[in-house]
DNA sequence: CACCATGTTCCTTG
DNA sequence: CCAAGGAACATGGT
């Protein structure tokens, strides 16, 4: 579930959930989600912390919390391809990947983790090196420019570097080249003026409509639910709320089918290993 | 068996 | 030091 608007929803979830509830155990089930924080240290500090907020920096959230000492820390939470975060009753049984346990007294907070490429840390190193925040006030043209004048990598895989724009994923930067009408395969260093403008508003758009259809499901996976309705589910569509969220993608996954514009299939290449999804009519130069 | 999947980090090469 | 490309991480769906 991981691009910005997936854990900006999530964060704004979980911040009334987790505030001022105290850990009173912590459980690792899979120690590699713990990095490069040793397991021991992690579990050191967080048994008898306190939550106090919780908040979003890119991809990652940030949990503020004050420790068994009465002194503030931070930890770092990321999902990865497919981490999920929730609290559940401490009857409640847990997930076949439940990766970090917290006993918050009558729930548990579950950090669940197919795939494990999610993690939790002590280290604010991660956060240290991203780019600025596409929904800041500040970030615009005069932001954004100066970081693709002097790269001739395409566009699309500009869009995924967190050193430039930090939150956009494999989804949303298909998403909002389409909307910009730009051609994913256009090298960076070659955007018009007008073309980056467009792009900056492009990207505030979808980002900011994501998160608004986000904030009006409820999130209630934990119990027997697969899906919550905001994430992103591949071709599942069974769930009603699922399908509501792919409608919103006017182009990711959608291989084949008709533009929304014009009518011409949609096609999909693969740029730095990853798939984009693109009108070829629609995005041209 | 094959290929695909919302992401980051690490290693290599230039 | 930086830019860019690719593998690795691990599990499951189709």
């Amino acid at each position: 579930m991981p691009e910005l608007p997936e854990v900006e929803v999530l964060v704004r979830h979980l911040d009334p959930l987790l505030k001022n509830r105290t850990v009173q155990k912590v459980t690792v089930r899979r120690e590699r989600v713990i990095r490069p924080t040793p397991v021991a240290r992690l579990k050191r500090k967080l048994k008898g912390a306190t939550f106090n907020r919780v908040s979003r920096r890119a991809k990652f959230l940030l949990f503020n919390l004050t420790s068994l000492s009465g002194g503030p820390f931070s930890m770092l939470g990321h999902l990865g391809m497919s981490g999920r975060m929730y609290l559940q009753p401490k009857s409640a049984p847990l997930a076949k990947h439940a990766a970090v346990v917290l006993d918050l007294g009558s729930d548990n907070f579950v950090f669940e983790d197919t795939r494990y490429f999610g993690r939790f840390t002590l280290s604010l190193s991660p956060v240290e090196g991203l780019g600025p925040e596409p929904l800041d006030p500040s970030f615009c043209a005069e932001q954004f420019a100066p970081g693709l004048a002097r790269s001739a990598q395409a566009i699309k895989v500009k869009l995924l570097d967190q050193k430039l724009v930090a939150g956009i994923g494999n989804i949303y930067a298909s998403e909002a080249l389409f909307r910009a009408r730009i051609s994913p395969k256009k090298s960076a260093r070659r955007l018009k003026g007008e073309q980056v403008t467009a792009l900056c508003g492009a990207i505030q758009q979808v980002l900011e409509e994501a998160i608004a259809f986000g904030s009006t499901v409820p999130l209630n996976f934990p119990s027997g639910e697969r899906t919550d309705g905001l994430f992103y589910y591949g071709t599942q569509s069974s769930a009603q709320e699922s399908r509501s969220y792919e409608e919103r993608l006017l182009v990711y996954d959608r291989e084949g089918q008709r533009c929304a514009n014009c009518s011409t299939p949609i096609r999909r290449i693969i740029q730095a290993a990853r798939s984009t999804f693109f009108c070829p009519n629609c995005q041209r130069g």
